[in-house]
DNA sequence: TTAGGGTTAG
């Protein structure tokens, strides 16, 4: 067009080209093209302007956009809008938050972009409070805020928040469907309400036309140790829609088969999903099936899966198999695979907390010294659980002592040891760290894991029967989750514990997981 | 009749 055409191209030609330059990512074409526009004297059309903006925050050039947005003579909502999603894309919240205190004024767009990017960048608190902000002195919020504000709250374990803008969605009409039902079901999933995601679910019929509802709860019903229903959830799918299963909704399907020991479910859905679906398995399918297998305890298989995987295996892929030793006490494989994961990733603390352990009950004091003096110098993400309690989040570390409540949790905490001692529990000191050798500071160590201040301050806090409903950052470990079979049966109280990869559901002295996990 | 901003899931 520019060289053999007599037509010149006007500002709408340099919004679609720009903005193909932006989707395929072509950089140095975009800026050639942005010079015609600019010997046209189309650098003053704001639309020009604005595709510009987009452009260079999509190819990460986010201080190229600032530039843009800074010598742009016209400026309106959408350009302060674009240069605040481009700073949320390069995951810079201060940024975003910069141009968003400072703007003119902000619409319901500049608002949900700074909701979800909170979101984005595990900022939930912030996002909530946000979102809060904007029911006081905002534009209404819209399905797009909505949908955010349920993820953080879904985030947060915060149930009594996300009942809440249930209620609002309820009350301002808005048509329950697609990503606000999905967000509606994973909010009540990941908040321990399984039951109640799916009552949400079967509720709204006509107008599960994409796959978002339906991952949602095949996803909700995965986590929380579901199979047979995540299963039937998809068979259902597959026989009455014409939807097409993506693959997310594989994820959540083999992780249900992983959680319920479901091995031949598990292979027969991973094949299908290329040969039948035409969903390319990516390294998290192949991670599904070696926790799968390994778990259940098919370890060479498990291994010959990741060596003759067409992506290169990563320290994740390798970090379920080592796991998987561990539960088997496979040492000579745990060993092996160790040090491959230790060549990779020196720093992987996971795998060297694992190694030590080994080697220490070996008996192979040498080897185990190594590590725990590596091990002494390396960052550690330190145990923490939550709970709500009357819609405040309320957190504890290992030990913690900052909450105002300490004492009185303490002294239940005491208390609450000898019940559990006189009903039959007895603290597994295997799960300890390293550096403890005396038996009963290792017994006091692990009567101060974060999970266990939860507990009992759940437990002062509300009424009997109440359910109990907390969250853990990493995964339970042994001797919590034994303690709190015990509790549950000793304080007659269901205690639903959401931990980083699956809810467990304490009743009557019995965990829903039945020890798999 | 033609253009520009925000969505969540493992």
């Amino acid at each position: 067009m520019v060289r053999g055409s007599a037509v010149v191209p006007n500002q709408y030609t340099f919004v679609f080209i720009l903005k193909a330059c932006s989707c395929g990512l072509r950089t140095s074409e975009g800026e050639q093209i942005y010079v015609h526009a600019i010997k046209l004297g189309l650098d003053g059309n704001v639309y020009v302007m604005n595709v510009l903006i987009k452009m260079y925050a999509d190819l990460g050039l986010i201080v190229l956009a600032r530039k843009v947005f800074d010598g742009s003579i016209s400026r309106d909502l959408y350009s302060w809008n674009s240069m605040i999603s481009g700073y949320v894309g390069a995951g810079d919240m201060h940024g975003a938050r910069g141009l968003f205190d400072e703007m003119p004024e902000r619409d319901v767009v500049s608002w949900s972009t700074m909701v979800a990017g909170y979101v984005q960048v595990s900022s939930f608190m912030e996002s909530i409070e946000l979102f809060h902000e904007m029911l006081q002195q905002g534009p209404p919020p819209n399905e797009f805020t909505l949908v955010s504000a349920l993820a953080a709250c879904a985030n947060l374990l915060a149930l009594d928040q996300g009942k809440w803008i249930h209620v609002y969605i309820k009350k301002e009409g808005f048509k329950i469907k697609d990503r606000l039902l999905a967000g509606l079901i994973d909010m009540y999933a990941k908040c321990g309400e399984i039951e109640f995601a799916h009552t949400i679910f079967i509720s709204v019929d006509s107008s599960k036309q994409t796959i978002w509802p339906w991952n949602s709860m095949i996803g909700g019903f995965a986590m929380h140790g579901r199979s047979q229903e995540a299963i039937n959830a998809f068979e259902q799918m597959r026989m009455t829609t014409r939807i097409a299963p993506n693959k997310v909704t594989f994820i959540s399907l083999l992780n249900a088969c992983s959680h319920g020991k479901l091995v031949a479910e598990g292979r027969q859905y991973f094949k299908s999903m290329a040969s039948f679906y035409g969903v390319q398995p990516e390294i998290e399918h192949y991670g599904c099936m070696v926790d799968l297998l390994g778990r259940a305890g098919f370890l060479k298989e498990a291994e010959d899966m990741i060596v003759a995987m067409p992506i290169p295996p990563d320290t994740i892929i390798w970090g379920a198999l080592l796991a998987a030793c561990r539960i088997h006490r496979a040492s000579e494989m745990a060993e092996r695979i160790g040090k491959v994961i230790t060549e990779s990733d020196p720093n992987n603390i996971g795998c060297s907390v694992l190694l030590a352990n080994m080697y220490s009950s070996g008996g192979r004091w040498t080897e185990a010294k190594i590590i725990r003096d590596k091990l002494g110098g390396m960052k550690k993400t330190p145990g923490c659980t939550s709970i709500e309690l009357n819609g405040m989040v309320h957190q504890f570390l290992v030990g913690d002592r900052s909450h105002p409540q300490t004492e009185q949790i303490y002294s239940f905490l005491d208390e609450m040891t000898v019940k559990l001692r006189i009903a039959g529990y007895v603290p597994e000191v295997g799960e300890v760290l390293l550096d403890i050798y005396d038996e009963e500071d290792k017994e006091t160590a692990l009567a101060r894991h974060s999970e266990k201040l939860a507990i009992a301050f759940g437990l002062i806090n509300t009424t009997p029967k109440t359910p109990i409903r907390i969250m853990k950052n990493l995964r339970v470990c042994g001797d919590c989750h034994e303690a709190t079979k015990f509790i549950s049966k000793v304080y007659d109280r269901e205690i639903i514990v959401r931990d980083r990869l699956r809810f467990h559901h304490f009743k009557d002295g019995i965990c829903s997981c039945k020890d798999y996990w």
